[in-house]
DNA sequence: CCCGATTCCTGTAGGC
DNA sequence: TGCCTACAGGAATCGG
């Protein structure tokens, strides 16, 4: 499921095909994802340069001249390139048809995943307003997690998946991270100390830019914009890995519900 | 403000 | 073999 290593992996793979060019048409197939596909996408953006390809939290950005194209993955989204004239599929929802002869095209199984307009120069938007740091910023890091815990009494599991706390970090990195730290998920985020968290922010970069340089984890059915599947999967320490062995120290790894999310810890590495 | 529960959706896996 | 159910999850939204 695309989290923050999977949408960059499709950012880098897209954007040497989509900067530059220009959307010649815009086929909307399913107008019905996570929100409405907006009516006048089609109008609004065919005609269009791309200008950049950019990516804020899990939302990649085609930025065009008169305003710009912002895409959700969801969980089961994918963005990626085909050349043009490829038949559409099962859950191709849309295609943006470019001149230099391919289709950026949109496939979402679950339509969890949505595509908004942006209207003009301003990359603003209300579900841009309220999120927190990139994690692979400058901005973030251990004091930052400890000042943003401070009387929090939910789980440091759910306060690390918080976007509004930091962005990008979803169900598989959060156990990784907690795992490489030390961390217990279901421990209280207002209780972790300073030197902790600062732990913390370093494995989460850590293992963040490790997944990007991988090309994503792909479980199911993830691919890159070139429809290539990512190769973290094989590194995941604890996550999808309930009830086998911990690969650090042997100990049957434990699987339970924290904030509705299936989680996967070691019992004697994290505390 | 904070937090947990609910909700959207479909493919897959497991049980019988 | 086939049907049925449970489960997976990003994140907005709602109720307490």
């Amino acid at each position: 499921m695309p989290e923050l290593p999977e949408v960059e992996t499709t950012r880098r793979g897209l954007a040497p095909h989509a900067e530059g060019a220009r959307v010649v048409a815009v086929h909307v197939r399913e107008f019905r994802l996570r929100w409405p596909v907006p009516p006048d996408l089609a109008p609004n953006l065919a005609g269009q340069r791309i200008l950049s390809l950019k990516r804020r939290a899990k939302y990649l950005l085609l930025v065009t001249g008169a305003g710009t194209l912002m895409v959700h993955l969801g969980m089961s989204g994918s963005l990626r390139v085909v050349p043009s004239g490829t038949v559409p599929a099962r859950h191709d929802h849309v295609d943006l048809e470019l001149d230099s002869g391919v289709c950026l095209r949109f496939n979402d199984p679950r339509r969890f995943g949505s595509l908004h307009w942006l209207e003009g120069a301003q990359c603003r938007h209300p579900l841009l307003d309220h999120l927190g740091p990139e994690p692979l910023s400058p901005g973030f890091d251990g004091d930052y997690l400890y000042r943003m815990a401070r009387g929090r009494r939910s789980t440091v599991k759910a306060f690390i998946m918080d976007g509004a706390v930091v962005v990008g970090v979803g169900n598989i990195y959060a156990a990784e991270s907690l795992f490489l730290a030390g961390i217990a998920p279901h421990r209280q985020a207002g209780r972790v100390s300073a030197a902790r968290y600062r732990r913390l922010a370093a494995e989460i970069r850590r293992v963040l830019a490790a997944a990007i340089a991988q090309g994503g984890t792909t479980l199911r059915d993830f691919v890159g914009g070139d429809g290539k599947p990512g190769y973290f999967a094989q590194q995941l320490w604890v996550y999808g890995r309930g009830g086998q062995p911990c690969k650090v120290c042997g100990a049957r790894l434990r699987e339970r519900r924290i904030a509705q999310r299936s989680s996967v810890y070691c019992v004697a590495c994290q505390h």
